[in-house]
DNA sequence: CCTATTTGTCGAAATATTCGAACGTTATCA
DNA sequence: TGATAACGTTCGAATATTTCGACAAATAGG
């Protein structure tokens, strides 16, 4: 194998673009001879002519074209490697891990992390959807540098992030809606209530009123949405995740006597505030501003 | 700028993917100190730590990984480059020039190219569609490599390919189809018809019988199809362009009293059979290959 | 505490790169 | 035709880089 070397090829395509071996050392800042002797050796090892001389000018030959082409792309791979190493190098974070309760807007979890992505195109974000002390038990075992969760972590400083309104629905064609009274917590506990299951402990969210009789419990806030607009039952889930659903008559809002509104609010928090990296910092702010100006409807 | 050499990459890669230093010397063979020096110099330049000794191992960083996931790209990517070169010393043409006469079936060609493509992954072909004299001329000039058209320009050698029958047609609403009768040349006379234009020249075809009054003259057979099929005039077209056409009813066959029916032979001409690379005899035998199997339908 | 293994360091030798100067060829212009 | 300028090529010497062997330092496992 003939080992080629970044510099010959380098040196080859400074030959082409400033046509000639002697407008390549001006515009490279190396001698004539330097030069010649590269592109010759590259040529040599290669056992390929990639230039030919006629008169007193250098051509490209057909073969030369060709991987002048590919050079190319390898010339600039090698220099978007080292422009990646001097980011890296700078503190950007190859990787950010990031822990969000279910509960948090996705379009805005969305929009931040394309704004990050342009910001910081190399680090790749692990993304963690968590639901109540999940997110906290990954803070404590470090597998995290940021959290969004319905709580600051013992022994954290958080940062409040935005209030989420839970709300009792139901599909409008279920017993619940078809009753044309304000409900009690008799009727509720009469149907189906269907929970979200914490990701840590894998217990049932046993936070506020479970007095229903049946109870189904699942993993994700998706699933419970899913049942719930198919009339499986009912549960208080968040308005930012059921907006759609609401607007297109495939949720209502149940008639409680009281209790059909709930106030979550979530906390941003930081690992280790003072180790965290540009792209951490700037996912944090880019999660705080997506969370103030997601105020426009509830 | 760092200026990293591949030969630096590829250590830290055998660092990594044999297991340490001391391993990567051995499968590299070179010695610990020549791989130790070359990482770490690497690390110096980048300003970035690549590997971290825990214990007695070399670990990778976070950074590390990303970086070496990229530097896999460049390393593979300057090794096909060294195939490419491999290829193309042993004789393989960068680029493979093919003058083909309009006439040739087109899925026939689609064939030939897909499956040349995967023998020669890295010689690129330029395609010129011509009509008659079109192809001799560019082989008179030098300026391809391999040419089928209706006949063997002077001083060259060709093969026959396949005879290709053309037919005269008409759209079936056309008048020609009302008279109820079989044509003669005075009913042919009246109307319009359509011939192409030599692509070299740029005069009309004149061989065979070209008595009509009326008289569109267009440069490209698939322009033909679509005027005919349109009914705006009549036709010898090539059979293997417009199966689809008479399957489907858009096109049908004038009944003449003589003449209706032509045959052309198409050849295969190589412009140096002798400096012929290889590529571009595996196209001539795909050529070659696909007429014969193409005999199935007419 | 000792040993085997592995990384890190140093100076010397081998090798590669770079440069300037001289040389040969080719195009341009008078 | 001949002078001249623009190039590519060649050569030897200076310089930089890479490689190596030997040894020091660190560490895991007995």
């Amino acid at each position: 194998m003939s080992r080629s070397t970044l510099e010959q090829w380098r040196m080859f395509r400074a030959v082409v673009e400033h046509g000639g071996f002697a407008q390549a050392a001006e515009a490279i800042h190396k001698s004539q001879s330097s030069i010649n002797h590269a592109v010759h050796k590259l040529q040599d090892q290669l056992d390929l002519k990639l230039l030919e001389v006629v008169g007193r000018k250098a051509q490209l030959t057909a073969a030369g074209e060709l991987m002048l082409r590919r050079a190319g792309q390898l010339i600039d791979q090698a220099e978007q490697l080292e422009t990646i190493a001097e980011s890296l190098a700078q503190g950007e974070e190859a990787q950010l891990r990031v822990a969000i309760d279910e509960v948090y807007p996705q379009h805005c979890l969305a929009e931040a992390l394309e704004q990050l992505s342009t910001e910081f195109p190399y680090t790749r974000v692990e993304l963690v959807e968590t639901v109540l002390s999940g997110g906290a038990e990954r803070l404590f075992k470090g597998d995290v540098d940021l959290l969004v969760a319905g709580d600051v972590p013992q022994g954290f400083l958080g940062e409040a992030l935005m209030d989420v309104e839970f709300i009792a629905v139901a599909h409008p064609a279920h017993a619940l809606h078809s009753l044309g009274r304000t409900l009690n917590l008799q009727d509720l506990a009469a149907e189906r209530q269907i929970v979200v299951r914490d990701s840590a402990t894998g217990r049932r969210i046993d936070s506020g009123w479970l007095g229903a009789e049946q109870r189904w419990t699942v993993s994700h806030v998706a699933t419970s949405i899913t049942m719930i607009s198919r009339g499986m039952g009912f549960a208080w889930l968040p308005i930012t995740r059921i907006r759609d659903e609401l607007t297109e008559g495939r949720l209502r809002e149940l008639a409680l006597e009281r209790g059909s509104r709930r106030q979550v609010s979530l906390f941003l928090t930081y690992a280790d505030s003072d180790k965290a990296g540009p792209a951490t910092c700037r996912l944090g702010e880019l999660l705080i501003e997506q969370a103030r100006s997601d105020l426009s409807f509830d």
